[in-house]
DNA sequence: AAAAATACCGAAACCGGTTTCGAAATGATT
DNA sequence: AATCATTTCGAAACCGGTTTCGGTATTTTT
């Protein structure tokens, strides 16, 4: 019960039923007078605003978003698609980002319309009729791919919208990012610090640019310690536990199968960890295994998953402020951000069993 | 780069240049005319329609939304406020939710108005901010409390909703439900037919009525069974993991620990289990774990977690069923659907160790 | 005190659609 | 052929704001 009451003088407001209009001529003014007096023009003198103000909020004056936005030619909207879901969601990235950037939006009076994708059609429709229809002033993309229909579709229509992800066209828009390439390089050599010697890495689909460079950084670090790459460690995977389990099995199937495995992300890390105990792999003293996400989930189960982590909320933040930054000023030269993922141990990683061969700093 | 350039003929369309006095213009035909046209109205000869409409397709016209809306009095658009994020959250619900919803009211043309609540301030600001500034037309509502300032608050203002979950006021109101209580009569009794006598309650906040109905379901259970009511097997939670770990600890450190554990949600039961493991438990051999939600992460972990789940796609729809109805409608009568969980057997229950008690049917 | 500058507000156009009303054109009726 | 009914469209009001422009009233300047 609280709080409905809790303006007992405005009880006889019902909401939204007071007009500029009504406003105007209660007060003896011309609605646009009053719509000058409301947004702070200097032409209006402090006495009658004074008035204008309080009896607006007496009357419980609130201008109606939709005439604001017609008159303004803007929507104050930004438009967020959701991509296809898998059928087994499992982490909870979406939400947390939604959440994030809908709250950052709100301080710039902005709204958040989502919108789903349908899977039947193509990937840019939604983004076009959302831009046709004038629903948007910009868009927050993730998941992108390397060549990215969406961007080229925006890029091209000169709509501003910031990536969270890097695309080939990066050097044309507005991004964030998390540098993968780096987070796979550091879970890498953690790794091969470990003593670690052969290691395995489950990739996410290739369509997506972000594990194309967890991908890169993994190798990176391989070439840099003077480890082998050796082709049949790399498994493709789909970003999804089942994917990870599939993996796991051509990886722990083979005649020398890998003492680590590095995944694109904790869902797939869940695969390849249930595809190992069924295959009699103890974690971590048999096979170490590394996520990414930080799904909060991955503390729970046993061993706890060590997963490469980041800050979703800031994500969010950072790229509402770069939206806002391009729709004040549609010119100014594209900029982007990246952060890092930090390491989170938390026990699904230890040496091998047998150490093979000692680490060795400087590799020849 | 596919679909970009997908109709080449239009490529000099910029999306959205043309409007209704452009079309009416061309055509020779006021915007009345051409409104109508477009409209379907009867009072429009077949051949002018179909002039207008080619026309209308041949230059991409598409309305501007914001002036349609303006002009009809509504916005066409339905409000969603998530709920406070608990720091960790653990399910995927809220955006498998967000996607069926969103999906669902694109049917009807309606849009999703995502906002994020902002823990600060009173629960119902966000709503009433968004009724008084007229940004949607109605609300979907979820995680209901018993007693619901939300809910007093639209009522009140005679606002249109919809509930996911039940409220002390839900004869006032069109809700969607889950069966809670069955689910637990369910899940209860499928532990006493395995053998259990002693089993263990975690709950959820008590500011949840879903919880409440989950506890009278397991509570109804046990007394239909005979069972005697133990107060201290009834333990409150908070719909977290480490909720889940503190009760876990209070039910297993006493003399006669529970031999099966029912949680109020999945995340609830991955601290159960995480305790457990540490208190030396083994699952589902000495502890058998249900929780409920569903979530896929539950398939991954050892044991697969059981769990009771239900359908958030058709949740979804549902919901926007109800709300389309009354909007269209808003004097009808209110209506309500109740849909049921299903226990989903995974692995993380089993017959208890040592069979205290032979099960009876009729008790006596 | 007259001229010029300034402060303040009204009038009206505008944003881009929808919808009502009435009139002209067409067709049907007798 | 005159009358009445229909079909079809134009004109204009309207939704609820914002913003430009110009005209008084008031001050300031000389």
């Amino acid at each position: 019960m609280n709080d409905v009451k809790a303006r007992p003088e405005m009880e006889w407001v019902k909401s939204g039923e007071v007009r500029i209009s009504d406003l105007a001529a209660e007060l003896g003014l011309t609605k646009g007078t009053v719509s000058r007096a409301l947004n702070g023009y200097e032409d209006i003198s402090k006495k009658t605003r004074k008035r204008v103000m309080e009896a607006a909020t007496k009357r419980g004056y609130v201008p109606t978003t939709q005439a604001r936005r017609l008159a303004m030619g803007l929507t104050e909207t930004i438009g967020l698609v959701l991509p296809p879901m898998p059928s087994q969601p499992v982490n909870t990235f979406i939400s947390e980002f939604i959440n994030s950037v809908s709250a950052a939006l709100h301080l710039h009076g902005y709204d958040l319309l989502v919108h789903s994708a349908n899977s039947e059609e193509s990937e840019v429709e939604p983004y076009r009729r959302l831009v046709q229809s004038r629903k948007v002033d910009g868009f927050i993309i993730f998941r992108t791919h390397e060549k990215d229909p969406r961007v080229n579709y925006l890029l091209n229509e000169g709509f501003p919208f910031v990536t969270h992800g890097r695309t080939a066209r990066m050097a044309e828009h507005d991004w964030f990012d998390i540098d993968g390439e780096k987070a796979f390089r550091d879970a890498t050599s953690h790794l091969i610090k470990l003593g670690h010697q052969r290691i395995g890495f489950v990739g996410g689909g290739r369509e997506f640019f972000s594990a194309q460079l967890r991908l890169k950084g993994f190798r990176a670090m391989l070439e840099e310690s003077c480890l082998e790459k050796v082709p049949s460690l790399e498994q493709p995977g789909d970003l999804t536990g089942q994917g990870g389990e599939i993996a796991a099995q051509n990886l722990l199937k083979q005649t020398r199968p890998p003492t680590a495995i590095l995944c694109a992300n904790d869902a797939t890390a869940l695969g390849v960890m249930k595809a190992a105990r069924e295959l009699g792999f103890n974690i971590p003293e048999e096979l170490s295994v590394i996520g990414y996400d930080g799904i909060a989930l991955g503390a729970y189960i046993d061993p706890p998953l060590t997963t490469l982590t980041f800050s979703i909320e800031e994500s969010g933040k950072e790229m509402v402020n770069l939206l806002m930054r391009r729709l004040k000023n549609p010119d100014l030269p594209v900029i982007s951000k990246l952060a890092s993922a930090i390491l989170k141990l938390r026990g699904s990683e230890g040496p091998p069993s047998s150490i093979q061969n000692k680490y060795m700093e400087n590799c020849l």
